[in-house]
Formats: structure tokens, sequence, C-alpha cells
RNA sequence: GCGGGCGUGGCGGAAUUGGUAGACGCGCUGGACUCAAAAUCCAGUUCUGGCAACAGAGUGUCGGUUCGAGUCCGACCGCCCGCACCA
């Protein structure tokens, strides 16, 4: 009795929810639906922290809905195609698909030690070709829908390697495993249409409600929405022949008549055009090009242009003529590839213009300044003001030049307004192995020609070189050898693979049918979908989310689902920190090899030399500062490590791992352990409130239906420490009853039903096991969540704080609600009252029925 | 640079949304039990002064609104996160 066997006591009870089936669900129309789930991990091979933190919050919510009778469907699966793959491949010499599976066999072990409330039934592997056939009909029906197509697109090229790489595999412009500078290069690559929805992704996120403001912001600016116009110039000077116009966007219309220069981006079409039959230009493109991703010209932003002979007429002073610039600070990839710039009014604008001797004209002049003699300096003016210097647009505020000007350039033809988006289209194509193959063929007779949906699944092929340089799918000797299936010529696979982001943009959906022969079965998306609670990381705020609103537009618009929004409630968790640790060379230290004295100094264990203990940072294998879960499993218990994890901070701020923290966590597991076990004599379940209770036994009573409310109310919102506080409280106070007193044993068993039902989500073993032993014949995860009386919610008596002047002079106790003389006259007999008031005349008495009274003199 | 968040005891964090600041936990101090240790239990623990009763100060800094401010307003300081040449 005297310490709790976890060990024995987990087993037992996660074998007995795993025989019964109890986390198996289908869809039923008799009891309201919850969809709970986490973030799907990706296979590593081992669960870390903040699996472990995640997984504790969606199984809380998932355990806390069943017991407040709904339908939950809480799934479990992984998200299996990877890069990590190939490298584990190289590195060990197994194949990635071998390698996969083995880690998805480690961590489910591990999560099912967690004593998770998953229906394992529905468990997936997007690397499954039962999963991925399904994707790839999905993007036929998205390019015949038009939401994916091909187009050429700039690159990071590794010329060692062969391949393209990801951003995040471009080190200060070098390959990261070749260390070779990284070309940029123009592939023919697979986007798929988001642009199509910015608008609608934009303005659903206000009905987003139970996201996080953070998130929703993140989205927002992500989609970067602006209100502007397009300007077409007429070009002159030593111009192309074919070349007639240059159209720019802005969004400061309403300052065109400062307008003193134009530039293009380096990739721009008119760009390359002068640059053929000029070498300096040709060079000047490279140049950017080569800069454009290195963090050195991204640090520097030193504004660089090359002045073509090219010149562009203003839309409205047909004398005017402006310089037009190929300039390294114009992207392609916005807008049009062009502005006009106006130096005055916009900081880029002005360093070119100062750099480049080119006028600076204000065409806007802060209200009170003199329009004859505003002059701009080192900055530009960018606030709002009265337009000058600007012909018709004279003596205007910003918005209504910019109405104006608008108006002028759709009644000229020079131009109309418009709406732009930094958005840009995603670009799934991954030039590798690992990953779900692009379900097209190229003929050189018909073209792009998508695999037939009776050839679905395209599989990788098995027998794969993954130690030579490029796409390991090109290099395959026959694989992507086929006929086309149009004209039965000789044609090639596509040799890309999806981004991975690919998978999980549509996983929450497959959970709801994981074994229909479609994609999804429409009842199964029907009933399930949205998912009602979602749990993650914060990382994934803008690229798998949106990504996933996307996709479930798209799919809506291809007739799967009837649903806009996947996630209706979303909750980003904090990251789980540690304690850093560094030797005298300043090598990290894993936390196992430094201990504590006893003055409290940190030391090396084997050597005993001094250690400096730095910050608390995000766990990380390169500083070392990691905890493994299963070490502290097998310590502690999963229960423990569950309750630790909801303890201290709330679930979306960091949270700090410290050794005492576990240690705290698993003292209360055992004193709840000892507390029930230890108890004689209680009345057996159902039995009625005896009559006779003492004061003390009633308040207890009292007590303990306020935490049920309490706790209930936290868990609604969230709020997982302050529950446990509370019931950690509750537990004080029944240990503080004296068991002599009348009613009090049948006000322990009452206490003792309510704390081991509110830890039922968050210690689930170690409340299954108490539940029995308290003699109930049920399952604890079949009992439904209790109820707190309302009677017993208020107390009769109210402890009001007395001020004098606001400062804190004394309580007294009263009856609820008594009326304000009867609390003034109390307050001020009190004698820490008196003396503050100290024969001074009192000016007023403010009393707020419950609270306080305020005694002003 | 732009956008957002956060500053409360030695530490993690509470505070009914303007009403008794510091719940709960960690740590620490003292005591009980023990040959001893661990475990457990009891008491104390914002700071300053005092044996105490008590008094004063106190939620990053300065100012404001209010009978009353951790909470609202203004300015500043510091830390964290996201985006970053987006015209």
């Amino acid at each position: 009795m005297s310490r709790y066997n976890f060990k024995e006591n987990e087993a037992k009870w996660q074998a007995l929810w795993d025989e019964r089936g109890c986390f198996a669900v289908g869809e039923d129309s008799a009891r309201p639906k919850y969809y709970v789930l986490e973030m799907f991990p990706y296979p590593s091979g081992r669960i870390h922290m903040g699996h472990v933190r995640n997984y504790t919050l969606g199984d809380l919510v998932a355990r806390y809905k069943r017991a407040r009778g709904f339908n939950v469907l809480h799934p479990m699966g992984w998200d299996a195609f990877g890069l990590p793959a190939e490298n584990a491949a190289m590195e060990n010499r197994t194949h990635p698909a071998t390698w996969t599976r083995d880690n998805i066999s480690a961590m489910r072990r591990q999560l099912k030690a967690m004593g998770l409330s998953y229906d394992w039934s529905r468990e997936i592997a997007t690397c499954d070709p039962e999963y991925y056939r399904f994707e790839q009909k999905m993007f036929l029906d998205f390019l015949a829908a038009g939401l994916a197509y091909r187009r050429d697109s700039w690159v990071n090229w590794d010329p060692v390697e062969d391949t393209v790489l990801a951003n995040e595999q471009v080190i200060d412009g070098r390959g990261w495993r070749s260390g070779a500078p990284v070309e940029k290069r123009r592939l023919q690559q697979w986007f798929l249409r988001i642009t199509a929805y910015a608008e609608d992704l934009l303005a659903a996120l206000r009905s987003l409600e139970r996201w996080p403001d953070r998130v929703r912001l993140m989205q927002e600016n992500w989609i970067g929405r602006s209100e502007g116009a397009y300007i077409r110039f007429e070009l002159t000077g030593d111009k192309p022949a074919d070349a007639e116009h240059l159209e720019i966007y802005t969004t400061r219309h309403d300052t065109l008549f400062g307008a003193s220069f134009c530039a293009v981006a380096a990739d721009h079409p008119l760009a390359l055009r002068l640059a053929e039959g000029d070498p300096e230009l040709s060079a000047f493109i490279a140049e950017c090009r080569r800069l454009g991703t290195s963090e050195a010209a991204i640090e520097s932003a030193e504004k660089r242009g090359y002045r073509t002979a090219v010149a562009a007429r203003h839309p409205f002073m047909a004398e005017r003529e402006v310089p037009v610039f190929v300039a390294n600070f114009v992207l392609m990839e916005y807008g049009t590839g062009a502005i006009f710039g106006c130096p005055a009014h916009d900081q880029r604008d002005l360093e070119f213009a100062r750099k480049y001797g080119l006028d600076v004209l204000p065409v806007v002049a802060p209200p009170e300044a003199d329009a004859a003699t505003f002059a701009i300096g080192d900055e530009p003016y960018l606030e709002d003001g009265v337009l000058i210097n600007s012909d018709f647009l004279d003596g205007l505020d910003v918005a209504a030049a910019k109405a104006e000007m608008a108006r002028r350039l759709e009644d000229s033809g020079a131009g109309e307004r418009a709406v732009n988006y930094r958005l840009r289209d995603w670009g799934v194509s991954r030039q590798r192995y690992w990953g779900c193959p692009i379900p097209v063929i190229h003929c050189g007779e018909c073209g792009v020609v998508p695999v037939p949906e009776n050839d679905l699944p395209v599989t990788l092929p098995e027998d794969v070189d993954l130690d030579s340089p490029g796409n390991p799918l090109d290099n395959h000797p026959t694989w992507s050898r086929v006929d086309c299936p149009q004209c039965g010529g000789a044609a090639r696979r596509e040799t890309d693979t999806f981004d991975t982001f690919f998978e999980s943009s549509w996983y929450f959906a497959r959970f709801c049918s994981p074994d229909a022969d479609r994609a999804f079965r429409r009842e199964a998306v029907d009933y399930w979908l949205p998912v009602d609670q979602y749990i993650g990381g914060v990382e994934h705020a803008v690229l798998h989310l949106l990504y996933s609103r996307f996709f479930t537009r798209a799919l809506r618009q291809c007739g799967y689902l009837g649903i806009d929004e996947p996630f209706a409630g979303l909750m980003t968790q904090g990251m789980i920190c540690h304690e850093t640790f560094r030797d005298a060379d300043g090598a990290w230290l894993p936390p196992g090899e430094v201990k504590r004295l006893a003055d409290g100094a940190m030391v090396r264990a084997d050597t005993g030399a001094a250690v400096t203990v730095g910050r608390s940072e995000k766990m990380s294998k390169s500083r070392k500062n990691v905890v493994d879960p299963e070490a502290i499993i097998d310590a502690y218990g999963a229960d423990t490590a569950r309750l630790f994890m909801l303890s201290d901070s709330p679930p979306d701020r960091d949270l700090d791992w410290t050794e005492a923290g576990i240690e705290g966590a698993w003292r209360y597991v055992n004193r709840l352990w000892r507390m029930v076990n230890g108890a004689a004599d209680l009345p057996p379940p159902g039995t009625p409130m005896p009559a006779d209770c003492s004061a003390a036994a009633a308040d207890v009573h009292r007590t303990i239906h306020k935490t049920v409310d309490g706790v209930t109310r936290d868990l609604e919102r969230f709020r997982f420490n302050t529950a446990v506080a509370r019931i950690r409280e509750l537990t004080n106070r029944l240990e503080d009853l004296d068991r002599a007193e009348a009613g009090a044993a049948w006000v322990v068993r009452e206490g003792f039903d309510a704390v081991v039902r509110l830890v039922g989500p968050m210690m689930p073993h170690l409340a299954e096991e108490l539940w029995q032993r308290l003699g109930h014949a049920a399952l604890l995860v079949d009992t439904p969540w209790p109820e707190a009386d309302p009677a017993l919610l208020e107390d009769e008596t109210v402890t009001i704080g007395v001020q004098v002047n606001g400062k804190l002079r004394g309580t007294v106790d009263l009856p609820k609600d008594c009326g304000d003389d009867a609390v003034e006259a109390e307050a001020l007999q009190l004698p820490g009252v008196a003396r503050a008031i100290g024969g001074k005349q009192v000016r007023r008495v403010i009393v707020v029925p419950n609270r306080i009274v305020n005694v002003v003199v």
C-alpha cells in the first residue's frame, strides 16, 4: 500500500481498455459527436517530450468530452514520408520503407505506454499506397478543376548533389550537405492554385473564433492582402519594338505625380529582353540571381540598379519621361514585377533615388507644412497629409487622392484598381524519392497526360539507388519508362514526388473512414467533420494549417466534402524547455551527465568538474538538453508524466521541464493513492447523505461541489493548470477533515469519488484503479462526468475586505447579501479600521455588496 | 523596419476581468518519526523593521483616470515570437 505500483496498474488497465475496445467509435446519431485530433507525428524513431505534451493535452480533452456524453473520435496516425528516411537509409544501409515501418512500431509502443484513448483501428500511415493512392486521385481532380498546373519556377539547385534543395536546406547560400554554392535554376514544377482562394482564406479567418488570435494574425499577414492599382506607362526611348507598355502595381497611386523612375525585377521579361543585346545588363541580372537568396544580400539590402536606355511616359504628364531601371529590390513574384518609384514617400525609393541622383519631389505634405517649401531630407514622408504638386489631386488627403486617381486611371484607360496578395501558389514538386509520386505521364506527342484512374496508385519502386546524386526516381533504370495512355507511344513518368505537406493536408478527413475504398465515405466525413479541437505546435501556424484550409476548400470544390474549414477549434501548445549545461570547454552536456551538489552547484557527474548552467531553452539535440520520455515513464509512470505536463504552465505557454517538477507530480500520485487506500469504513457507493453533518463536514461537502464546478469550467476553457490546482486544493481539504466529525465518512467518500473522477482524464490508470477500489462496478471510462449541485456553489456567508483610503485594514464575515448599512456598521467597528481612521472625518463609504468596503477619510 | 505577445515572491504560475495580490506547486527553513538516511507528517516562507501585536513598501519604470489599478489610458525600458526589399 505504501507506493503506487504504476507498472502493474498501467499495463493492466491499458490491456483492459484495449480488450473491451473502449475507444473504438462509429457514427452515432443519438449522441453529439466530438472530433479531437492532435497533429500526427513524423515517425523519427522515438517520441519526444513535445509529443508527450501534445498527446496528453489531446487525451485529456478526448476523455473529458467522452465523460460528458459525446461520441468522441480520437485517432492517431503517421506523417510518414519525408527526407529523414532517405538520409537514414543512406547512413544505415536500410530502405526508407523499412526504416519508417520500424520507427512506427517503436513509437506506437511508446504512445501505447502513455495510455492514450485512441481508436487504434483507424491508424493510418501516409507512406502506405492505400493512403496516397487517394491523394493521387485528388491531384488529378484538382488538375481537371484547374486547381493544379505546371509552370517554370526558380529553384535552389545544388550542382554537386545534382538536386533541388528546399529553402531550409540552403544554409548561407550553400547546400547543407555538399557545401557547394547553390544556384538558381528554372525548372518545370507543379503548383496548386491556393491563390484562387486567397480572399476566402483571409475572410474566413474571422469565423474561426476558437483559433488563437496570434495564428489568425499570422495567416492574415502571410496572405498579405493589399489594395492598390495597376498602372500602365507608355514606353519610349531606346525600347524593344514590341514593348509598348510597362505595367506596374502600386498601393500609392496617390503619389503618381511624384514619380521619378520606374524599376523592373531582374527576371522581368523587359529586363531579359534588354539583356539580350547588353552584356553589362546580363551580368547585372546574373549577379542579382546569385545574391538573391543569400543572407548577405538580405542583410545589407543595398539598393542597386541598372539604368536602361528605355524611358516611361507619365500617364498624366505627356512631357514627363522617367528612366526605367532594372533593380535588385524589385521582386518578380509580387504584383507585376515592376514599380514606379516615388522617392519622397517610400524608404526604398528614396535610398535608390539618392544613390542614382534622381528627383525627390514631395507630393504629400503634412497638413501644417508650407507646401511651397516642404522638402524631403533623409527620411521619406509616410504619413497622411495634403496632396501638393499633383495637378488634379492638389488639396486632397491621401485616401481621397487614391480614390480620385483610381477613377482618373480607369477613365483614361491607363490603369485600374486592383487587389494583390503576398500569398503565392503552392509549389508541390520535390525531386525526392520518399514521397508520393505525382501521377502524370509526359508524352512527346500528347504532352502532359494524367495517369488513368485504373492505374492508380502509382507506387514507388522498391529497388532504388539512394547513394547516387540526383533524383532517385530519375536515376531508376526502368521505373519512369511507360507507354503513353493516350497514344500508346513511348513516354516518361513524372519523377517528382509531392511535398509532404500534401499528405498532412487531408489526413484528418481520412480518419473518418480510414478503410473506405474511396478517399472518404461521404456519410462519415459529413458526420465527423470539422475537427472540433485540433491541438499541436504553433510552428505549423501558417504552412500546414493554411494548406489544410485550402485543401478542404479544393476538396469541396471537387465534390469530396461539404465544408470549408477543417478545424473549428485550435489549441497551440508551447514548447518544452530545459536548463542547458556546458562544461569548461563550452561543450553542451546532457542533463544525465551533470549532478547537483548539496550547496546547489552543478558539476559533471563523472569528473566533478564545474558546469555552467545556461538559461532554459527549447529541448533540442544540438543543446543536448533533452529528456527522454521513455526513461521518465519507466521511472515514474505515464500518469505522473501526464500530470506534470498539465500542472505548472497553461498549455499555450512554454513548459520548463524540471526534475523537481516531475518529483512533485509523483508525490501527488502517491498521496492520492495512500489517501484513498488508507481510508477505512467508507459508506458504500450510493449511500444517501446523512442528515447530521457537522459544520466542518458540510463545508467540505460544499467545497467538493465547488471544485467539480470549477474544474469543469477550467477544462472547458483549457485552463488545465488551474484545474490541477483546484483538485489539489480539494485533496488538501479532504485530508484535513477530521474523520470523527459527524457525516465526515460520507463526505470523504463523496470527495474521493469526485477527485478520482476529476483526475480521470489526466491520470487515467491511477483513476481507474482507485475507482475500482472505491467499490464501483462500472469502469471509470464508462462513468459520466460528475455534476455540481448549483445550490452548493454559493456560500451563506461572505468575507468582505474593509479598506480605508484603498488600503486593506481588516475583514468582516457576514451573511451573504446583507444590507449595505449593516455591512458599513460592522466595517467601521473593526479595530484596525478605527485605528486607521484615527478620529478623522469619514467623508464617504463605498460598499460593494459581498465584495469590499472602502472608507474614504 | 513592420506586426504580435509578455514583464507578478528564490522559481513555475494564480487573481471571480476594476474590488482582500501571491491560489496550487517547486524550492528553502525549522520540527516530528528514524541508530541514520530516504519516504512521510507538522509548522513557516513577498520584502523591510520588530520577540510580538503591528507598521511601511510592493505586480518592469514614470505619469494619469478612479473611492479603489497587477487589471484601464499615455510615455518609456527589457525580453520573446512571427514576417521581412510585398511597392
